[in-house]
DNA sequence: ACTATTTCGTCATCGCGGTTTACAAATTAG
DNA sequence: CTAATTTGTAAACCGCGATGACGAAATAGT
């Protein structure tokens, strides 16, 4: 019932790992950069405690991570009980960095986050890609990349990966898009388009939301559901802290769920499917707009100046939305529900209905839904965060730089 | 993105444990025996190569495990290829039994399996438990248990655990009985009404039959759907080769999606649920049957012998269970669903229309629904199996006995 | 039949990594 | 000013897997 101990590092191949001393010397280093990070600030005393080790294996761990470049002494801390105090570690603000990059359907940025989870560079730039060739566009976004890499490096930076969010499903490879309709991109290598180099991974922005959720909002459980609309609507599911993919890498497709079998037919084939109720185009429709560019905004601002129409589309779109998510926490009972994205901005008006619709649906206490505080940012900080976790999970791959 | 190498080992706790050198020897000590497990009969030197230690390390394990009693050496193998043959190794079939229980609506069952996974005891007692007493129920559980681990200790093992599968919700504890709607059990505490001395786990009866499907079904995925009625409609999520259990445990609650928003009232609270639909209950109405004992037998004879009627009825619940599980399978993207429980046995009359639904709401490639080939069978295996699986997934925890 | 080759299991030795124990340094409590 | 407490480090120790060598037991080749 618990994880076996044998899986405790399940690999792409399937074949257990042997568990040798260098693991175990990985995995300790690991936990020392996730202790200090998790605090900021802390002496080796304290890491030895938090992490269950004794203070001598803590000293030569923190020495090594020192000599990489991942840790610095702050000097003695400020005593505060009895005793001598401790020297006080922090993850260092020079070293790695992350490039995290966003493919908006109306935008491109690009950002640089250090160890310390602090953006230290950003470019963006506007204007609409729905439809552009994804060569010119990535071209684009190399151009960006290499404008944070060089303001990062002037900084003491180097960059130790690139992660790009993208609206739209990105097969496990971690690199090729296999379909995003608002760009109207099928089937895109991404990993030939973008600077050679660096490691690369592609991932839905509505993960890469869900990732900056998790390590970045306040409070957020380690299970969850995070639900993102920019145009379609897409969902990402948490699981004791890590994404659940799917087996194509294709999970929370919350969009195609049905919500009424016998409605609409939908582009996916379906009929009823939550996009019909709750996505950007049905909600213009049933307020009676047309479709355009930056349709969101529109939305907001005049439901936000009391217009009827679209305050009931939003209303209709919430119950929709509650229908759709009755069914996704029966499965999942997810500890909470938080609406990322554009849905965060159309909260206050999509809220009542939904959580109306989860009540009533629902015996017991209702999963409780809360949203983002991270807005639109959210893709783009997990994205460039998603390559300093991978630094903090195992440092020793960036033993030899720095 | 990939698992976070600190967090190897999650605890109940949610602290990370220390990685020291015992718990690598537990590791590997739990390899060794996986890697037993899953062939049969294995020399040292083909386990060695198999978990990626060296011989000599194997060596050593094998040593602990054979005087722990979880392993025994069955002499020289037949030799095959050019050089010395090795020597046999086997799971033990002394030692350690998992005992599995069973409380279904209308029987109980025991049975003991020991480590090669072989059924050595079992018990069964016929008749209704809907609406009695727990008590009563657990004393009668409780005999044929004590039988059971008395036929198995005559037999040179001794019962590892205890594992009770229920059919109802039940809280992350692993003892309590939240809500089980067909024996009319709330909020009951199993451990204090059960045999004391045996390490207790109670659960769901579609998860342990989920589990079951993973370990004893030929080629179930490590992702997957379980799908299980009894009289209502349980699901069980796996990801990973691990259940997926929710903030409270209550995770897999197919039978509460909303199927139709608009549709009949749920016991639930909720309208145009899944069970409205696909229950026991709403199957019989709608094929003008009256509820009674075992009314999964008759509508399986009837529909066996073309009896109209009820062909429909189980046409129309394999679409609504097409509806529902298109929604489960936009959100997870298994690698295929299963269905189980009485399902597996209304398999031919549900399955066309459950596909077609299936494959008419998807893009792509549908995913593949399989039946069990378990059948009822599955929860109690599964629970006896789960015992198991503790054994050899931490060999050390039964280093004493043996 | 005899030898060369291959593979298996074991042993002695080694290196790595965390623990234990001891101690000096730095602070507070009295 | 002394006793108590806590920190960080160093030295000795121990557990565990890797290495390399060796005898044992089989096949393949002549």
């Amino acid at each position: 019932m618990t994880a076996p101990l044998h899986e405790a590092r399940p690999t792409a191949t399937g074949r257990a790992l042997p568990d040798t001393q260098q693991g175990m010397r990985r995995r300790n280093l690991a936990r020392v950069m996730h202790a200090v990070s998790a605090e900021g600030s802390l002496s080796r005393a304290a890491v030895a405690s938090r992490i269950g080790l004794t203070r001598a294996a803590v000293s030569t761990l923190v020495d090594e991570l020192i000599r990489w470049g991942l840790l610095e002494e702050l000097g003695p801390e400020r005593p505060s009980r009895v005793g001598r105090p401790g020297s006080a570690l922090a993850v260092s603000g020079q070293g790695p960095a992350g490039v995290g990059a966003e493919v908006g359907v109306d935008h491109l940025a690009v950002c640089a986050v250090d160890l310390r989870g602090e953006v230290r560079a950003r470019a963006v730039r506007h204007g609409t890609n729905r439809g552009r060739d994804p060569r010119p566009v990535l071209a684009e976004l190399t151009g960006l990349v290499g404008r944070v890499v060089a303001d990062a490096e002037r900084d003491g930076l180097w960059p130790a990966g690139l992660a790009v969010a993208v609206p739209g499903l990105v097969a496990r490879d971690g690199h090729t898009v296999v379909h995003a309709p608002n760009l109207d991109w099928h089937d895109t290598d991404l990993g030939a388009l973008l600077p050679p180099g660096l490691p690369l991974t592609v991932d839905n922005e509505a993960n890469f939301g869900a990732l900056a959720e998790l390590w970045l909002g306040d409070a957020t459980p380690r299970d969850f559901l995070h639900v993102s609309a920019e145009i379609g609507i897409g969902a990402a599911v948490v699981v004791d802290g890590q994404l659940l993919r799917g087996k194509r890498g294709f999970a929370g497709e919350l969009g195609h769920v049905p919500v009424r079998p016998d409605g609409p037919r939908c582009a996916c084939g379906g009929r009823g499917c939550l996009e019909q109720y709750a996505g950007e185009e049905a909600v213009l429709r049933a307020a009676g707009l047309e479709s355009r560019d930056d349709a969101a905004g529109l939305l907001a601002q005049r439901a936000g100046a009391d217009d009827e129409d679209v305050r009931r589309a939003l209303r209709d779109a919430g119950t929709a939305l509650g229908i759709a998510l009755t069914g996704a926490v029966n499965l999942l009972d997810p500890e909470s529900v938080v609406l990322g994205g554009a849905l965060a901005g159309f909260a206050p008006w999509l809220l009542p209905a939904l959580e109306a619709e989860l009540a009533d649906r629902t015996t017991g206490p209702a999963c409780p839904v809360s949203v983002s505080r991270l807005g639109p940012e959210g893709p783009l900080l997990g994205a460039a965060h998603s390559v300093i976790r991978a630094v903090l999970d195992d440092p020793a791959t960036v033993a030899e730089r720095g």
